[in-house]
DNA sequence: AGGTGATGGTCAC
DNA sequence: TGACCCTCACCTG
């Protein structure tokens, strides 16, 4: 699932697989075979990303918006024999024969050396350049955009009286932080996630941001979340090959578990309910805050 | 073979 | 707040 990391690494595989090409667009699976029908044959010009949001700009205006919900999928892949390993694109089927679809694939983008297929997407649609625009108003900056205004989201976050842990998952806040990054960043500076959003202090919130500035470009570059410091380090030392992680079995999957090369999955207290905090030893906590779980140090993250 | 959860979001009440 | 949507890996049996 997708965090913004995803999307954008996402932007990045499908600008190198097709920007400047006229891809084939169907829907194998048939939920989308009109809005496939519509952007087929058209130039595509650049893919984008904006918190969670995908957009693809075609010629003629015509956009492609994606969602890819909890469970969504979008996988790119080259194909073709000759251009199988190039553009660190996991090498596909050899004999260079576009393969066929597996399982319920709602859209598939295909040339005669790349394919993308999605699967799972809760948004799928054609959009105008002013439907793209509405969407994009209603997200908050986001961390992953070089025009993103932390001050935006200050302004809201110091008005309310929701918790912090609330106010990082709302995508009009916040755009392109997830449940992973929310859980991780709270912790990684001891901040309660119980605390008011207005009554976290400007300094919290500066170095929230710039946490999120260091950790999520190495989302998108790995395809995986990191936030423990040791991998930060690792990452950011150079000691580690990001080549040398495939973008999955089959293109960018970024959610699914690296199968081989990847850095271990590893956080201080994601999806750790019960275990010891790494570093007090308290049991790690979990309850549902934004209609997703929250997972805290009941010691290490008071009153800050 | 069937059930469940998952890094998300929307809509109705 | 709860129902619901989407797909598939990973359990259970």
């Amino acid at each position: 699932m997708p965090e913004g990391h995803t999307l954008h690494r996402l932007a990045g595989s499908l600008n190198g697989a097709f920007a400047g090409t006229v891809p084939t667009l169907s829907s194998p699976q048939g939920r989308f075979a009109d809005g496939a029908a519509y952007l087929s044959g058209r130039e595509l010009h650049e893919a984008a990303a904006w918190g969670k949001h995908l957009f693809v700009e075609f010629a003629g205006e015509a956009h492609l918006h994606v969602h890819l919900g909890l469970i969504g999928a979008f996988d790119v892949t080259a194909y073709s024999a000759r251009g199988g390993d190039d553009e660190g694109y996991a090498a596909g089927s050899p004999g260079g024969a576009l393969p066929p679809p597996v399982g319920a694939v709602r859209l598939r983008i295909a040339t005669g050396t790349h394919v993308a297929d999605l699967r799972g997407a809760t948004v799928c649609e054609v959009a105008t350049t002013q439907e793209v625009d509405a969407v994009i108003a209603r997200l908050g900056p986001d961390p992953l955009r070089a025009d993103a205004d932390p001050d935006r989201a200050w302004r809201r976050i110091v008005k309310s009286p929701r918790s912090i842990a609330d106010l990082l998952m709302d995508q009009a806040v916040l755009a392109g932080v997830g449940n992973v990054y929310r859980s991780e960043i709270l912790f990684r500076h001891r901040v309660d996630p119980w605390r008011p959003g207005r009554d976290i202090r400007p300094v919290t919130w500066r170095a929230l941001w710039r946490d999120l500035l260091l950790l999520m470009p190495i989302g998108v570059q790995l395809g995986q979340i990191i936030t423990m410091s040791d991998q930060v380090e690792t990452v950011l030392a150079g000691d580690f090959d990001p080549a040398a992680v495939p973008t999955s079995p089959t293109g960018v999957s970024a959610w699914r578990p690296n199968p081989h090369g990847a850095l271990e999955r590893r956080y201080y207290v994601y999806k750790r309910q019960g275990e010891p905090c790494r570093v007090c030893g308290s049991r790690v906590r979990m309850a549902e805050v934004a209609g997703r779980n929250l997972y805290w140090c009941g010691r290490c993250q008071r009153r800050r």
